[in-house]
DNA sequence: TTCCTCATGTAAGTACGGTTCACATGAGTT
DNA sequence: AACTCATGTGAACCGTACTTACATGAGGAA
């Protein structure tokens, strides 16, 4: 091509668009982030895009499979969200596990559109091999800093470090569902969901033999 | 018509339903626990009561207000359902914990249809305060048992029990959003999501003090 | 350059759900 | 027996899902 393309992510180049795959996964994201993962159409991503209703289906064969694309790109952002904050403090685990639980709840606020798409859409794993294990990059993060972690326990009074990793996950996404995203739709708290994640891994390390 | 109306749970009695309105929730409620909130639809509703489409805008708005009666009638279950685990084995706090939380997982395994109207629809509860005032009353059941729980503690290391109360939500909601519902859509575990969460209410309850 | 080819976009069509509106029905009341 | 009003119907309009036939133009081969 002549005219070089740059930034305008929604600009046409003429009667192609050059990117329009990457283009509707970012509009189906703003859309998700707006309206919920029900509140999206293909319509309204083409739309969006400045392409015609149909032009969607060279690139998704239907809506699922946009929103499958979306989540993908979300596990991928988180893992590597969570993996710098894993790492950003890596001498101390226990600063570490706050600052795993802090870039958690971040990712869950600050990209509400990726998240539901991950976790509130419903999508169906068995069907999406790489949702799955992009999924499971993800939660190794968590994983490998519970293995550090563990480690500093004697072996008699070890846990399983795969347990300790669920039940972390299951509180951060617990509290993020029902209280970490925006004022869209969920409880007002005595705390912020970062203290109140906070206390809670520190009252869990406490009953794991760590602390104290 | 001629015909009187037998059995047939759906049953016309003649050209007025009788009982739409409850028909079409019980209708809603299958088709959100079969294709998730966002796979369900009035005319599919309407179908399944034996009205023609346009009939269930006598009785809600749109499909959001039927989706929110569907979840105000699901915490209300809830709560109950929360309130007879906890009352079954009140002398034993920590045994009335762990019901509570086979409770909680139980109502989301079996009734998937409620839990994911009442969690995973995407409704805005402020738009919605009765059901914000519903799922208040199903969480009040686990504020009252973790005051009593918390109340084994002396005064000076007794944690907040508002703060207890979501930390056991949290961790509750979070397995049973990640691991508790059908086959459908999650993954595999190396034990049963209501093992999870006893012993991620053991290492907490410890970690408070209690237990040891 | 010229032409070929194929990925990518468009236009138009079918089917269906959402929603509204004018109208029909019949249960309860008086 | 007649009135009234909640409740259900049918038809209409619009938007979206998805398909199919056709158009465009970028990149490669001659």
């Amino acid at each position: 091509m002549s005219w070089s393309g740059q930034g305008d992510h929604t600009g046409r180049r003429g009667y192609h668009h050059g990117n329009l795959r990457e283009a509707l996964i970012d509009a189906a994201l703003h859309l998700i982030a707006e309206k919920g993962p029900a509140g999206f159409t293909i319509a309204e991503a083409a739309r969006a895009a400045g392409v015609s209703p149909a032009a969607p289906y060279r690139h998704f064969r239907d809506a699922e499979a946009l929103l499958a694309a979306v989540a993908l790109r979300g596990f991928e952002r988180f893992a590597q969200a969570l993996a710098a904050a894993w790492s950003r403090a890596r001498p101390d685990p226990v600063a570490s596990f706050e600052n795993l639980g802090r870039a958690y709840l971040g990712f869950a606020r600050d990209e509400p559109g990726y998240y539901a798409a991950m976790f509130d859409a419903g999508l169906p794993l068995a069907a999406h091999p790489a949702l799955l294990a992009a999924g499971d990059r993800a939660f190794g993060v968590l994983r490998e800093a519970t293995d550090v972690l563990c480690a500093r326990l004697s072996k008699a009074e070890r846990p399983p470090s795969l347990m300790v990793a669920l039940h972390i996950w299951a509180m951060a996404h617990g509290i993020a569902s029902l209280f970490g995203r925006g004022d869209a739709a969920r409880r007002k708290l005595p705390m912020s969901p970062d203290d109140l994640l906070e206390a809670g891994f520190l009252v869990y390390l406490r009953g794991l033999g760590l602390l104290d």
